[in-house]
DNA sequence: AGCACA
């Protein structure tokens, strides 16, 4: 009863999308909010009658798609819980980047052909097999254990950092709503934002941003 | 609910 059984894929089908979210900016979000996971190579989404409310997100490692799938379940999205799964086929992006792209008219006579497809596979091994991948990438941040949050926590900050700062950075985000610092307690501050959307963007960009040289910092949301 | 690539 977990996600449907839909076969691991490196691109993800979302659905249950505020269908009210212009297209542009849906993706840019999308875009945004998945690339925490791993590098992303194309985000799909149409408003055709039959495909609004849901996009796509290809990434470049299966890896990636499925901590999203996991991680990004019912993420509160536009005020609506994200539904996840894997994509059912290859985006073209893929299969073009493979050279094995079939454009549209020619997918129903080539489904015929498939005996003949399995032949050739015989010979020739995929040197990276689907399932078992290594252990991910990516470095160990905190972002995995710690749910979205609308106030993001910044760690790392050089001690003579003063909220001004900090509020000519935020600020620029959509959805900022105000630094909170504590005297006490230099080099940390919380940043709130409207959403849970809106902090995660700003969270991505400015992830590892300087003030000073040797002091990158650290954002992760806030524990609840 | 709905699996495409405008």
């Amino acid at each position: 009863m977990l996600t449907a059984d839909v076969p691991p894929n490196q691109s993800i089908y979302i659905k249950n999308i505020n269908e009210k979210v212009n297209k542009e900016e849906l993706k840019r979000s999308l875009y945004c909010l998945f690339s925490h996971f791993g590098r992303i190579h194309d985000v799909v989404a149409l408003k055709t009658p039959k495909l609004r409310g849901q996009a796509w997100v290809v990434f470049t490692e299966v890896t990636a798609a499925s901590n999203a799938v996991r991680q990004m379940q019912n993420f509160p999205f536009y005020d609506k819980p994200m539904r996840i799964q894997y994509a059912k086929s290859k985006s073209d992006c893929v299969t073009k980047a493979e050279g094995t792209f079939v454009p549209k008219e020619k997918k129903i006579m080539q489904e015929e052909k498939v005996e003949r497809r399995q032949h050739a596979e015989e010979t020739q091994q995929p040197s990276m097999p689907n399932g078992a991948t290594a252990v991910n990438g990516r470095p160990p941040s905190g972002q995995d254990t710690v749910p979205p949050n609308n106030i993001l926590f910044i760690q790392n900050l050089p001690i003579e950092t003063t909220g001004m700062m900090l509020q000519m950075l935020f600020e620029q985000y959509p959805g900022f709503k105000e630094i909170r610092t504590i005297e006490a307690k230099p080099g940390i501050a919380f940043v709130e934002f409207g959403d849970d959307v809106q902090s995660s963007m700003a969270m991505q960009a400015l992830q590892g941003f300087k003030i000073t040289p040797p002091n990158p910092m650290v954002i992760s949301f806030a524990k609840k």
